[in-house]
DNA sequence: AGCACGCCGACT
DNA sequence: GTCGGCGTGCTC
């Protein structure tokens, strides 16, 4: 009877092929195991999703697998189901998805762990031998003196660079000899867990949650709402033992940013047990030992980032996501999955607690924690007594700016600056599409059919509404008091970084941002340089408040807050009200009290004044009710189609199509198409289409629906085009 | 996504 | 005369 076996292949098509499973091959191949098969003119390993006894291609159709290399599922159940739900939700293959959630050594076709490690040493003659013979072979020579000290890895001898001629050379003279040896795995920790530091005893907040997540079985999902300084890492601590003691595992999940050697050691350093960390800095095959120790239970911790969501774990405890507000959990290339969202799927499929830990959370996980859906813990207390920092309002309408800067401010940096402090200087990225403002009023235009506020696309000459698509040419006066003072364009990073050293030639300037970070190694290069104190004026994005503290910093300064609070960028807000609370966390310590400033020309914007007096709680709860009235994530769910096209028209016809192709009622609605905030990249048009459903059902029944018809529409060959569910911004 | 085929511009 | 640009089409 012929056999054949559905395949995913890491091809973004949404289709998996079939395969015939030749004689020559004796295991039988089951759902999850590894395949090289011939696709096209080349050779792709895929991952069988299914086994059948017929199938209705044409026989001519049908090539054969060429290999099959595992001899067992690669990846336990649970991250099976993950990864299906997970492409069916983000709407890509299968393969496609499950090429994010392999170590790319298995997708290279690597060996799964043999499960055994490669040892060199000396044999009886090799020990005796005169290293006399060897003044000839230096490479030889340092073999032996290494091997006359022990035995040594192959892993070691590798890292040690020694000489494989060399090696060989010896071998043959039967000095040095190399076996394989059966791993045996150290699952110890699981029978007596041991602590190497004690505990910091809890304060009753801590100690109510630690007693409240301990209660829980199964998969529960818990916000930890924990200002900065009251002790989250804290709860993490208590709840991991907790989790290791019974002999469950742990991962951790951390934003792209967080995963200094601080963190990582806080973790190390409390329990006696192997923590696997996956980072970026890893090669394929570190990345696959540390894979293969969290799958075989070996590491009782796992620490990564976004990617490391897919990591399998033998016992399977709780996953702890720390920051869970930022924004690197979500992946912007590719498959734009959320790991936040899908470390919460998991801890569903796997039975397992979930612990979202923030001082700022999402709106996305307030809503659960409001409505019931997630647990909600707080954390109001600091630890230390840290002094409150200092905030204030710089109304900068109509004041002289230089370069975005106001005299107020400036003044102030000179105060902090010559007191041998540090001053930090925050923008929005750059590029980003602001609001029509009157320098004069302060009047932002808002749209006449609807409440949002116009985007200026100063290269298309024009205002336009992101909610509505209503455009208009850019007014040349304020429709409030006919001032021709009409702010669009956003100041850079870079020029701001030039006029200050002009202003303050005495005290170093240092810019960061994307641009100047985006060499491996020069964030943390420039941020040892900012402790140091070689610089004394920081500039730069939100990047720089991510995690960061700089004791010598008393003044922070918001320079466009009106960019972040009026800007197509429906998360904008929030984002920055996240920052904020970030910067005034952090700024300063208890012998320097820090002070925080804004610039505005909205000095009375209430809520901005909310964000400064009740606190970032407050100010989210507002967001949360200003998304549902105006129908946005996460009221209702969004998904955006990108299209780029050498022709805008190829683009704007496409989308308009697929705009029929969807449902419009009064809970499913179609916005655009439109041009990207940023339109024109790279010789390329960028047009938008956003669908937008009450329920989430509904977004994936409609689009399901639509997607085939989507794919055959002739026009989507003649521009890339790609799909983003849940979109972070919409840039 | 790759990788080939295919049809037009500046080069040994 | 070719080398090579990237547009379009196909992959069980």
């Amino acid at each position: 009877m012929p056999l054949f076996v559905e395949v995913a292949l890491p091809v973004p098509m949404r289709q998996a092929f079939s395969y015939k499973v030749p004689e020559s091959i004796s295991t039988l191949p089951k759902k999850g195991m590894r395949v090289k098969v011939p696709f096209g003119r080349q050779q792709l390993i895929g991952l069988v999703t299914g086994i059948s006894d017929t199938c209705n291609l044409a026989p001519q159709q049908i090539k054969s697998i060429i290999e099959l290399l595992d001899e067992k599922p690669l990846l336990p159940d649970s991250l099976y189901k993950l990864t299906a739900w997970a492409a069916r939700y983000y709407f890509c293959s299968l393969g496609q998805m499950l090429s994010q959630a392999i170590p790319v050594a298995l997708r290279k076709g690597a060996e799964v762990s043999s499960n055994t490690t490669t040892f060199w040493h000396l044999t009886g003659a090799g020990s005796s031998a005169s290293l006399d013979t060897l003044k000839r072979a230096p490479a030889q020579k340092k073999v032996m003196e290494h091997l006359l000290k022990g035995e040594l890895t192959q892993d070691e001898v590798t890292s040690l660079a020694l000489s494989k001629s060399a090696l060989k050379a010896l071998q043959e003279r039967t000095w040095i000899t190399r076996d394989e040896r059966v791993n045996t795995i150290d699952l110890s920790w699981r029978d007596k867990l041991e602590l190497d530091e004690d505990p910091l005893t809890l304060n009753p907040e801590q100690a109510i949650a630690v007693a409240t997540l301990n209660q829980q079985a199964g998969y529960h999902c818990t916000l930890l709402e924990g200002i900065t300084g009251s002790g989250k890492t804290e709860v993490y601590l208590a709840l991991l033992e907790s989790v290791l003691s019974k002999g469950r595992q742990a991962l951790i999940l951390v934003p792209e940013i967080g995963l200094t050697p601080q963190t990582i050691s806080r973790f190390k350093s409390r329990f006696k047990v192997q923590v696997a960390v996956i980072h970026s800095g890893l090669t394929d095959n570190q990345r696959l030992a540390a894979w293969q120790q969290a799958k075989s239970g070996e590491a009782a911790i796992i620490i990564g980032t976004r990617s490391a969501l897919f990591t399998p774990m033998a016992f399977p405890g709780v996953i702890i996501l720390d920051e869970e507000h930022d924004s690197s959990f979500k992946q912007q290339e590719g498959v734009g999955y959320h790991a936040r969202d899908l470390a919460v799927m998991r801890g569903h499929l796997e039975d397992i607690p979930v612990l979202l830990g923030t001082a700022t959370p999402s709106l996305e996980s307030l809503q659960n924690a409001l409505n019931g859906r997630y647990k909600h813990l707080e954390l109001g207390q600091r630890a230390g007594n840290a002094e409150k920092v200092r905030q204030g309002i710089i109304d900068i309408s109509n004041q002289p700016l230089n370069t975005g800067l106001s005299h107020a401010l400036l003044n102030e940096m000179r105060i902090h600056l010559d007191a041998g402090n540090q001053v930090l200087l925050f923008l929005n990225r750059r590029g980003f599409a602001p609001a029509l403002l009157c320098h004069e009023c302060g009047h932002l235009h808002e749209c006449d059919r609807c409440d949002a506020f116009f985007t200026v696309h100063q290269s298309l000459g024009e205002i336009r509404c992101h909610h509505c698509g209503n455009q208009y040419a850019i007014p040349k006066q304020c429709h409030n008091c006919g001032s021709t003072m009409l702010m669009g364009q956003g100041v850079g990073t870079e020029q701001l970084a030039n006029v200050l050293e002009k202003e303050f030639p005495k005290y170093p300037v240092v810019r960061i941002d994307r641009d100047t970070t985006s060499r491996k190694g020069s964030l943390e290069a420039h941020l040892n340089a900012i402790h140091k104190g070689e610089y004394k004026i920081l500039v730069g994005t939100q990047m720089l408040a991510k995690g960061h503290h700089f004791p010598d910093v008393t003044l922070v300064g918001l320079l466009d807050v009106d960019g972040a609070l009026f800007s197509a960028d429906f998360r904008a807000p929030e984002r920055f009200g996240q920052l904020y609370t970030q910067v005034s966390g952090r700024a300063g310590r208890a012998r320097k009290p820090g002070t925080v400033l804004m610039q505005t020309h909205q000095a009375d914007n209430p809520v901005l004044r909310e964000l400064m007096h009740k606190g970032y709680g407050e100010f989210a709860r507002g967001q949360l009710n200003e998304r549902k009235q105006a129908l946005l994530p996460p009221a209702w769910h969004m998904l955006l189609i990108r299209a780029e096209a050498h022709q805008a028209i190829d683009a704007d016809n496409f989308l308009s199509q697929v705009a029929e192709l969807l449902p419009q009622n009064e809970e499913s609605e179609v916005i655009g198409p439109m041009p990207a905030p940023m339109d024109k990249k790279a010789g390329k048009y960028r047009r938008h289409l956003i669908f937008q459903t009450k329920s989430r059902n509904q977004l994936q029944s409609a689009f399901e629906h639509a997607l085939p018809q989507i794919e055959s529409l002739p026009l989507a060959k003649r521009c890339r085009w790609s799909l983003d569910r849940d979109p972070q911004d919409l840039l």
